[in-house]
DNA sequence: GATAAATTCTATAAACCGATAGATGGCTTT
DNA sequence: AAAGCCATCTATCGGTTTATAGAATTTATC
C-alpha cells in the first residue's frame, strides 16, 4: 500500500512539469506573430524541440492558444469585481480598476496581448465564453461610471457604456506598446486614471492676472 | 494617327475595372478572419469568383493586403496635419484630431481595422514604412497636447507621450466595437473629446447644500 | 460581325503545416 | 540492475494553401 506523497504515482498521466514553459513559449510567438500566423514549428524552435514533442504537452494548436488565452485573463474578473463592490467613492474605484487592469502587463504581457488579439481564434465553445467574461468585465466599468454619475461624482452628460469601452479601449491598447515605452505600470496607472477622472485640462483657468 | 481619349489604349496591361471591390473583399475578410485566418479562397467565395481569378487583381495576398492597409491610412496624417498646424486653441485641434482620427470608421471601418490588427504581417518594407507613418501620427497628438500643457490649457502634470497613446489606443479600439454599438461618429466625437479634454469627474463640487 | 483585349476558368504544381504512431533513451524507484 | 515511467525523437500521412500556366469566355472596338 505504501502510499507516497512524493512525485510519482498520484498521476496516472504524466506530469508534464515543462508544461508551464512551453505554455509561455508559445505565449511569446503568438504574441509575436499572431496565432495563425505561427507554426508550430515556431513554438518548437524557440524551445530547442523537435515540432512532434509538443503535442506531449497539448492535444492540438488551438488548446495551446486556449491555455494562453486562460493565463492572459486569470484573475482580472475577480480583482474588479472586488474593486467594484467596494464601498469607495467612484472615482476611486475606477482608479483602482485601471490600475487593476493595467498590472498583468508587467508580468504577463504576452498572454493578455495574445488574449486581446487572438482569441477570436478560440474554438467557438471557450470563444464564447470569453466573450461573456469580456461582457462582464465590460459591465463591471460601466456600472462603475454609471454609479458616479448618480452619485454627482461623474458628469451628467457622461454615456457610461461608452465612456467603459473608452477606459477598457485605452488600457488595453497599453498591451502593444508597454515594453517598449520605459514607464512602470503605477506610473501609467496613476496617469491614465487621472486623465479618465479630471481630464487633460486645467481646472479652474485663473482668472487672468496682469503678469 | 486617330488619338482617342475614351477608355482605352492608354493603358497598356489591363484594366482591372472590379479591382476596388476585390479589394474591398479582401477588406472585410481579413477584418473578420486575420490575413493568416483568411485563405484566398475565403475571398474568391465572397466574391463569386474562383480562387485562381484572384491573381489577376493582384500578385500575391500579401499585396492584397498592401493595398487593404493603404487604403485604411489613407488621409489620416495629412488630416491629422492640417489640424494641428492650425491656430485653434489646444482643446480644440485636439477635440478635431480626435473627430478626424475617428471618422473614416464611418465608411471604411474594415480597412481601418486591418490596418490597425494586420499591419504586422506586412512585408518588411511597407510595414517599415507603415510604421514611421504610425510614429509620425503619434506625433502630432503628443505635440498639440505638449502645446496645450506649455499654453496653460492642460495641466502641467501631464505626460504629453502617454497621455498621445491613451487618446490613440481609445479612438483605435473604437474600430473593434464600432459596428455593434449603435453610435454615430460625431456623437462619439463629442463624447471621447470631452471625456479627455474634461474627464469624467464633476467640476466643481458645490459646497454641500442641504439635500 | 470580326478582331482584339480583358476577364474568368480549369487544372495542377509545390510547399507547408498540423497531427499521429511508434521507437528511443534517460531517470527514478525498488 | 531490473522495471517502469517520463520525455523526446524520427518518420510520415493527409490535408490545405498559395501561386502558375494556359485554355475558354466575355466584353469592347471598329
Amino acid at each position: 500500500m505504501t502510499v507516497v506523497n512524493f512525485p510519482s504515482k498520484s498521476r496516472p498521466g504524466g506530469q508534464r512539469r515543462r508544461r508551464p514553459e512551453i505554455i509561455e513559449a508559445a505565449a511569446r510567438v503568438f504574441a509575436e506573430r499572431g496565432f495563425h500566423g505561427t507554426a508550430t514549428q515556431d513554438i518548437a524552435d524557440l524551445l530547442g524541440i523537435r515540432q512532434a514533442s509538443l503535442y506531449y504537452y497539448f492535444p492540438s494548436k488551438e488548446a495551446a492558444l486556449e491555455q494562453v488565452c486562460l493565463k492572459g485573463v486569470e484573475g482580472f474578473f475577480e480583482a474588479a469585481k472586488l474593486i467594484a463592490e467596494s464601498n469607495a467613492s467612484a472615482r476611486e474605484r475606477l482608479s483602482l480598476l485601471i490600475n487593476s487592469h493595467l498590472s498583468p502587463l508587467a508580468d504577463r504581457a504576452d498572454f493578455v496581448k495574445v488574449f486581446l488579439n487572438e482569441r477570436q481564434h478560440l474554438p467557438t465553445e471557450s470563444r464564447r465564453r470569453v466573450g461573456r467574461w469580456s461582457r462582464g468585465l465590460e459591465r463591471i466599468f460601466e456600472d462603475v461610471i454609471r454609479q458616479g454619475v448618480a452619485a454627482g461624482e461623474f458628469r451628467a452628460d457622461v454615456n457610461p457604456r461608452l465612456a467603459a469601452l473608452a477606459v477598457l479601449g485605452m488600457c488595453n491598447a497599453a498591451a502593444s506598446w508597454y515594453r517598449k515605452e520605459n514607464v512602470g505600470i503605477s506610473r501609467l496607472s496613476v496617469e491614465f486614471a487621472r486623465l479618465i477622472v479630471e481630464g487633460l485640462g486645467k481646472r479652474d483657468p485663473p482668472p487672468r492676472r496682469h503678469r
